[in-house]
DNA sequence: GTGAAAGCGCTAACAG
DNA sequence: CTGTTAGCGCTTTCAC
């Protein structure tokens, strides 16, 4: 089996203890250099790895750090996992991952996961409008860290500033001479639908564009929808808006296809910007500008605020990320209506 | 702090090992009927979770499974990733995710999560032509299970029917009439590449096409490379191809967003089919036609086969995965210059 | 500087 | 039927 403490112990000649010391490299303790340097050889030479379990169960921490996300097939959520698990791992840490359904009402997920002492802390990634979550944080005992939102009763919160997304997407377009713009907002009560909204709609006031509620459309977060809210916005229109601003990449693209269908040419007649760059942003035609947010970022920066939170550092309650940049590309172009 | 056996015992007025017996519902030691519902109640009220770092020290098994993935933000391994958490939750393992690049070597990997003890077993998923993947095997004393690729030295590999899949997609653009059909293939030397284009030939010589070598571009798996030699192969074409069979969903995305680019219509004069669904192919324009693969399936496959292994039972060594069906779309319609 | 020993929470013989 | 006991591999006080 595994090599363990009282192997190297033994064939180094000395007390497990001091090869204890010597692998934590131990301050306050200080071991002989020539013992320890024995000890070192023997360690590698048997290659040598501590079981990782038994020290969990004696220091009552795992260096675990569990990650739920809502659901799994999503760049968004992919990308958070990716830049959580690079961040981890550089600390020495691993991830648990766990998934949560909306529908599968698991509200005993995260104690679970906790009081089986699998985890230091956990990183939950919060769809935009769960409310159940906050409840299921109750008689939770160790550190949380939010992602994607804010929680006001939460310690810590990691989250894009998606009003700012919005006014670029926004200013991007005013700027192009866009004046009746859409907006296909995310769902109601979404904390970044209505960010983006608010960041949508003070764009355009402050650059004294007037803001008419009837260019809204909330159409959540799926592209079907968007799809069939801007056959019917288009349809049912005495003017033709020149852009839509979408709330997340998704909804654009499924905009663009109804554009598509109805034979609607872009940029030329209708300007398309979303939030949230991705490759597939690069397959559309036309390939889609976006605002992009630093999702990976994102993941990076709760992993990191965590595991501070584990060795009693203390952290920023919210770290609110910018959007990166705009990626200009061929969706929009210049009104020509104007 | 978290409740322990012993406060269950104390509360109860029993031995540890006594709630332990009950607890695992022990068949061999019977406990009296009332003993065992006074420590039930007692479990419930303290509302006691074992403690699994101890149990995993104890049994030297943590009911944790390691899953490797080259890459996060791609549907494909999203699909897989979840598909193996669901498995593994409903068996009562926790998965551990793990990211394995292809530049930064980090051939140790495999060794520090099975050595430290972390995982029981290790699912591996595959890139299509990772040959460093095999050397890294060596020394890992867990089971492992591959997926999305044979490779023959291994005890257990769930891979998808990809020859199948091609012959799906190929029969499907021949019984609409096609004959110049070009093939964006994947990587040289890869699995799931090299079987689809033999699927892809078989098919056109089964059922009389002539297969004409001229017409196979290996593109990879990116949608930029594959909109290029779309771009190429047109533009240097004496007869112009009625369709195109991608290897994959990005690559027939970018060949769309070439056509479209140059102005070719779909599918009236180009008719484009990809493997691998996902909700993207209904956001292209026209909406993508292709052979969905049960990706998640074979997550779920391989994650039950590896907790097969880890409970001695015997499971077949490969494990191949049927496409599940052709997914009809508006890219693909019958030849006009038939 | 190094060793001895206790104990993290649990399971599994072995007694009784 | 139930209790006693010996560890799993490690860290950490306390001795010497």
């Amino acid at each position: 089996m595994a090599t363990t403490l009282a192997d190297v112990a033994r064939e180094a000649g000395v007390d497990i203890s001091t090869v204890s010391r010597v692998l934590r490299d131990d301050k306050t303790q200080r071991v002989a250099a020539r013992t320890r340097q024995r000890i070192l050889d023997v360690v590698k030479k048997l290659n040598y790895q501590p079981n990782a379990v038994a020290r969990a169960l004696r220091l009552a921490r795992s260096r675990t750090i569990g990650i739920v996300v809502p659901q799994l097939d999503n760049p968004v959520f992919a990308e958070i996992i990716a830049g959580a698990e690079h961040a981890a791992a550089e600390l020495g840490y691993s991830l648990l991952i766990s998934h949560r359904t909306r529908s599968s009402d698991d509200s005993d997920l995260f104690r679970r996961l906790v009081n089986t002492n699998r985890v230091d802390g956990l990183l939950v990634v919060s769809f935009d409008e769960d409310m159940q979550l906050i409840q299921d944080f109750q008689g939770v005992e160790v550190p949380i860290v939010v992602i994607n939102r804010k929680i006001e009763s939460m310690s810590c919160c990691v989250y894009h500033n998606s009003y700012k997304a919005a006014q670029l997407a926004t200013n991007h377009l005013i700027d192009l001479g866009h004046r009746q713009i859409v907006h296909l907002a995310g769902r109601g009560g979404g904390f970044n639908a209505r960010l983006r909204w608010n960041g949508y709609r003070d764009a355009l006031t402050l650059r004294g564009v007037p803001y008419d509620e009837a260019l809204v459309r909330t159409v959540g977060y799926a592209a079907e929808d968007a799809a069939t809210a801007t056959r019917v916005l288009i349809e049912n229109s005495n003017v033709l808006p020149t852009a839509i601003f979408a709330a997340t990449f998704l909804t654009a693209a499924g905009a663009m296809r109804s554009l598509h269908e109805m034979g609607i040419p872009m940029p030329d007649e209708i300007s398309v910007v979303g939030i949230h760059d991705a490759e597939f942003a690069l397959i559309l035609y036309p390939t889609l500008t976006t605002v992009r947010m630093p999702n990976r970022e994102m993941g990076r920066r709760a992993a990191l605020a965590l595991c501070d939170i584990l060795s009693g550092k203390n952290v920023d309650s919210e770290i609110v990320l910018e959007p990166e940049q705009l990626m200009l590309r061929n969706s929009t172009g210049p009104c020509r209506q104007g």
